[in-house]
DNA sequence: ACAATATAACATAAATAATGTTGAAAAAGT
DNA sequence: ACTTTTTCAACATTATTTATGTTATATTGT
């Protein structure tokens, strides 16, 4: 096991447990308490972590957790299963809208395998990546960047969208509960319905466990979106009053 | 003498000598020609280069020679003096525009000295560098990316200009003839303009080489430019007319 | 004050990158 | 055609960098 497998297992253990014990990390990966200390020093730098004595927390709830870089580290497979899925919506020549998000960004590598296309996006993972490969045009949205969120929000945004037209837009959601889709930012919020106006077909990406959340800001309604991919079937609970509207989830599978 | 060091001084010698010798710089460098084959290689891989028999070439006047890549290698000490006379125009707080180019590359990284500040650019090297840097507001102007100039343009960006407003605009030119400035490029002309017209006061750096060289399509007047920045002197016959019309130049002395 | 933890500084080990060597294949010159 | 030169691939060697461990000293919590 490598250096980068160790921090993934020690961000994975802490997403899990709220906070690990250096000792019993050094233990587990069978390496010298000083690694484990530096691993913990560089996950704390890179805003991960916050280092406590004698091990290192997550701060629930804030920023924290919810920072782009963490939700980057998770749930890597299921991402790709639905990028995988999504790939199917997708026509070589096509105008495709990308969100903000990990789970976006996954889906903007996938789609190299669709070249060519054009590609309009305000997510800076995506504009990154995507900027040299040949045979995808790159429409950049312009904002203010935000570092929480790893894109490109407001006014400039929201504006270069009231001016394209896209055949298909992919937004990402981090909670859905009951019939509708939530995010916690405002500015995000705004970026997400311009671009499902700016595009003919709209495509919801969610992860199962994100069913039966909910956040500060009404997203969209489920019924609004043309399709909607997950990686696994939702709580029956959450996904009785799915089926009585009659949406139909895709189920990405292996 | 390091790797990369070799490689930026093959470059220097190609751009001054249009042609290099394998046996000569394997010579010159005390090297294996294998080991120069290798950077020969990588260069012409990175599109710096065409490699021949016997060495390696700049084809003169086309993409090669004008890449953006090229330019970032060529004169970066004069672009640092420039930068610096620039940061004079500058006070923390302001918004400042900048445009494409190596040149305003240089200028951005110079800026974090004047922070807090917004920056303006459709810049991709410039949206890089200061994308986590604190106290800089990073706006990007969104656009087509454009490989060979690495930078965004077209309408998205002309529009975001429209919506914005700076304290002062940086303006780069690769040319400059008379009393007028140039470049070779439609839709960099017109984000250059756009953004002169978006900002309160307009600054032009240019290398005192350029003088004397025209393009396609006229970028200004000399005239418009609140101030003009350059790194040395251009030669007396260009200078006589920019004198005689009352145009002052800012020369940026070591 | 004392035990537990943290950190700094240096030492060692592992991994990676850079360069060199050789010999066969390809290209150019005659 | 054949000789010479150059290129290139494969492997060997050497440097350089990165990761980890060790030890000694400081810091913290009780």
């Amino acid at each position: 096991m490598k250096r980068e497998e160790r921090r993934q297992a020690i961000m994975d253990l802490l997403v899990q447990a709220r906070a690990v014990d250096l000792d019993d990390l050094a233990d587990r990966f069978a390496v010298s308490k000083m690694t484990i200390h530096r691993d913990l020093d560089e996950l704390e730098h890179a805003g991960l972590l916050r280092k406590v004595r004698g091990g290192a927390t997550i701060e629930a709830g804030t920023q924290f957790e919810s920072d782009f870089r963490i939700r980057a580290l998770q749930d890597s497979v299921a991402k790709d299963r639905m990028a995988r899925a999504a790939l199917d919506l997708v026509e070589p020549g096509m105008t495709v809208l990308i969100n903000d998000g990990s789970m976006a960004a996954h889906l903007g590598e996938a789609l190299t395998a669709k070249r060519p296309l054009t590609l309009i996006t305000n997510n800076a993972a995506v504009i990154d990546t995507m900027r040299d490969v040949p045979g995808i045009t790159l429409i950049a949205l312009g904002g203010i960047f935000n570092a929480k969120f790893n894109a490109f929000f407001g006014v400039v945004t929201e504006h270069a969208l009231s001016r394209l037209r896209a055949d298909i837009a992919f937004i990402s959601s981090p909670a859905v509960a009951g019939l509708q889709a939530f995010h916690m930012d405002d500015a995000v919020v705004r970026s997400k319905r311009s671009m499902m106006t700016a595009a003919a077909k709209t495509c919801l990406l969610i992860n199962h466990s994100r069913f039966g959340r909910s956040a500060l800001h009404v997203l969209a309604d489920l019924a609004e979106f043309d399709s909607i991919i997950t990686d696994g079937a939702p709580a029956p609970e959450d996904r009785a009053a799915i089926d009585r509207a009659g949406i139909r989830l895709t189920i990405a599978k292996e």
